[in-house]
DNA sequence: GTCTATATGCTGATAGAC
DNA sequence: GTCTATCAGCATATAGAC
């Protein structure tokens, strides 16, 4: 359907936001202009303010998304019964959804310090309330007495950090599935909390 | 008390290196600028020129020196026999090192985008062959018998990032100390090996 | 909705005085 | 060894034409 004065605005707002991403990541948000990322959608500099307050709020609308996109992808996993079934669910679920967005991650874990002080402590509540999850999903396990794991909240921070590393060296293609690296990372989550 | 042509050159550069680490783990590299520096120095931006060849340069000297320490400390550490005491030593080295200069770290972590091709190279050379330490002892432990990780390379990884993790949440002053907090990873990394 | 043009200011790096 | 002064360029963001 043919149109005189390009009227793309529904269009070129998610461009603006996958260019943003994509470019954030690879380069860093400090580090990217305006100019690159108009340039990556195709238009002028300027037009960027039609769909972005600021450099800034285009870094946070792109983290909260992340962050809502992950609260509420597992409020709707499929979690089974008993603290170590839901563990073992957090743990494959945590492995596959990070490794469905790696650029999301990567901003959202390194460029938190480039937030203002508030957009900042918005997204901080939002990781912690992940975080708190897992730390439920433990405590349940400990009252169960299937897990023998000492300090909850260090075992929470531990395991986030185990499972979200997979990232750092997870290559497509490369010589394991990701169901088998969500198996053999589950065997060392279950040894890790003595379970 | 008046100075006449300072000669400062032993004093300046280190600080120039210790503000800069300030300063880069603080913002982000490409955020913080020459002057900002040179502001934290005491000096002005032209001056930094006589102690670095330029940004890339104090960036990259940054992380090769701490990879440089990284590696040497751990061949100075004390191993003892056997491949389960030289993981409990691994653990135990790493949390602390790493605990003792958490803007070296972060930097080590964080800045690696902003590294020129060959100075990645570099970084990532010195890196693998830390990650080639434990590696070498995991590989050991199967030998012996005493751990039964199915994936080495895996363990590996796992195990780095679950140990490095300890700096984004360890506060000086919290409710444990270092050495409390080495115990209980040490018990997660044992149980994660399945020793 | 997108463009061009522009404001205001900061960037890394160098030259030359002292 | 450090300073001041400066270059050339790029930054974010806005104004106004179309």
């Amino acid at each position: 359907m043919a149109r005189k004065t390009g009227s793309h605005s529904e269009i070129t707002g998610p461009k603006v936001r996958r260019a943003a991403l994509a470019l954030f990541a690879q380069h860093g948000f400090a580090a990217v202009s305006m100019r690159q990322i108009a340039a990556e959608v195709g238009v002028q500099a300027g037009a960027l303010y039609l769909y972005t307050k600021d450099k800034q709020s285009l870094l946070y609308d792109l983290m909260q998304a992340h962050m809502d996109d992950l609260l509420a992808a597992w409020k709707a996993e499929p979690k089974g019964d008993g603290a170590l079934a839901q563990l073992e669910a957090f743990a494959r679920f945590h492995i596959r959804f990070h490794l469905e967005r790696p650029d999301a991650v990567f901003i959202a874990y390194m460029e938190l310090r480039n937030l203002s002080d508030e957009n900042f402590a918005a997204i901080e509540a939002l990781r912690r309330t992940y975080e708190g999850e897992l730390e439920a999903i433990l405590h349940a396990g400990h009252g169960e007495g299937v897990i023998t794991a000492p300090d909850i909240r260090l075992t929470t921070m531990a395991l986030i950090a185990m499972l979200t590393g997979v990232n750092t060296w997870y290559r497509e293609g490369g010589r394991l599935s990701r169901e088998a690296v969500a198996d053999i990372y589950w065997d060392m989550v279950r040894g890790a909390v003595g379970a």
